[in-house]
DNA sequence: CATCAATGGTCTGACACTGGCCCAATAGAA
DNA sequence: TTCTATTGGGCCAGTGTCAGACCATTGATG
């Protein structure tokens, strides 16, 4: 094994894609995790936030309109409005949403995913937080652990997006928001059962008291625990 | 806290700037990193990798050869020459170089690494690697434990970068990659003290004896002792 | 009803980037 | 010496992207 074995990871593609099909992804993804429900801001400010032109994000808003995910309306009071509802789930969803992805992708973002989040809460657990924080992250689980399941995969983004925000990195947050992007298609083509809504619960409760109680290795194997039954969920429907 | 506290992660900039930009970053990181030790692909067959066309990359190698980087020679058995030397480290490149980011991406950075490689080495132990990963892992871990202060840098990085891409993840290679690259500068700043390379000796041992023994708890904190040592070194150096 | 502020819609000139093609130089091979 | 494969160097026409300015529409407000 030479040099050239690292070089892969440094000298990989300098961008995805162009512009518009970036921008396009990102916004489905804003989309279908339930970040925006209403309605975008406005395109000059998206534009900014996004760093690129007014035009490139009107050309992906208008692909996106055509796609039907949203309804764009002009005048003061108009925008983009998000129409997006989320499809009942299928396992021939799930089945094309892997074909789309790869074996070989699903299985590194599983990966991936559970790198940064233990990562996260392992970070966020030793660095402690303190008391406003705490109660972001009670709210957090509260909200997602009453939540019904037509609000369940939102919240549970939301908490799980909170604990990577809570550490203050924002590389760490992009990374853990990334990481539940790739991840995003599988899990909302699998039902939400009441039953696994209240595994998942008890859970997120013992993620939630061991960073609270600032142990870095209980935090680590809570959120792996964790991520584990949502991967045995992913292969069993697809078993 | 609303909805929109999380856009934040979502609908971050598209591309951190224009392809010229960033191709001469990712080049210079990889002749720093000591990853190309001798001479740059083909133009052809680097601008293929890095997705780019020719013309860019011949403006990013041109950038770096007029900074003193590379040295360009035409014909076969030409190319783009590797000229750099790491500079001798000094406290006032370190204090340069913590402007240059800012005490907040500092921070940043410090955070991000610590929870992609913690994760990384937690992902490996649980995994379990195969006979011929574990020798990659204990050559990696020779090499570095073995090597000299020029070397240092350069076999410590790949050191943790294999740890990586042991887990078959190319996106948390990538990530590992990226974390590395945010500290490469401060790290090339301080010295190579032969009492800190012994003390970082033996935390890599340990580190590659709690992932080939398949504990992760032991892994991450093996990993997290290590970059707190890093860190401390830093801090050390900027008091 | 007239006005106004916010917002989407459109246009233009400039620059960045691409893909492809051919030229120039170089060192080894025949 | 001559040939040849490999590599950098240069050029061009086409397309993508940008910044900014201006137009069009809308609903609230006075």
């Amino acid at each position: 094994m030479n040099e050239s074995t690292h070089l892969a990871a440094v000298l990989r593609p300098v961008r995805a894609g162009n512009a518009f099909e970036e921008t396009v992804e990102r916004l489905l993804q804003a989309i279908k995790l339930g970040m925006v429900t209403e309605k975008l801001p406005p395109e000059r400010e998206l534009a900014a936030r996004l760093g690129i032109s007014r035009v490139t994000l009107r050309e992906a808003i208008r692909a996106l309109q055509e796609a039907g995910y949203l309804d764009v309306r002009r005048g003061r009071y108009g925008g983009a409005f998000v129409t997006y509802v989320p499809p009942p789930p299928s396992q021939g969803d799930l089945r094309r949403a892997v074909a789309d992805m790869g074996t070989d992708d699903l299985a590194d973002a599983l990966t991936f995913r559970m790198a940064v989040e233990c990562g996260a809460a392992q970070v966020l657990a030793a660095a402690g937080i303190d008391g406003e924080r705490r109660d972001t992250l009670r709210r957090r689980l509260r909200e997602v652990n009453s939540a019904g399941p037509d609000d369940y995969r939102r919240l549970d983004t939301a908490f799980h997006l909170a604990i990577a925000e809570l550490t203050g990195s924002s590389l760490l947050a992009a990374a853990c928001a990334d990481a539940r992007l790739r991840v995003t298609d599988l899990l909302n083509a699998i039902p939400v059962l009441q039953r696994n809504i209240q595994h998942a619960a008890a859970q997120h409760e013992a993620i939630v008291a061991a960073v609270l109680a600032g142990d870095p290795d209980a935090a680590r194997r809570a959120v792996a625990e964790h991520l584990e039954g949502t991967a045995a969920l992913l292969r069993g429907f697809l078993a």
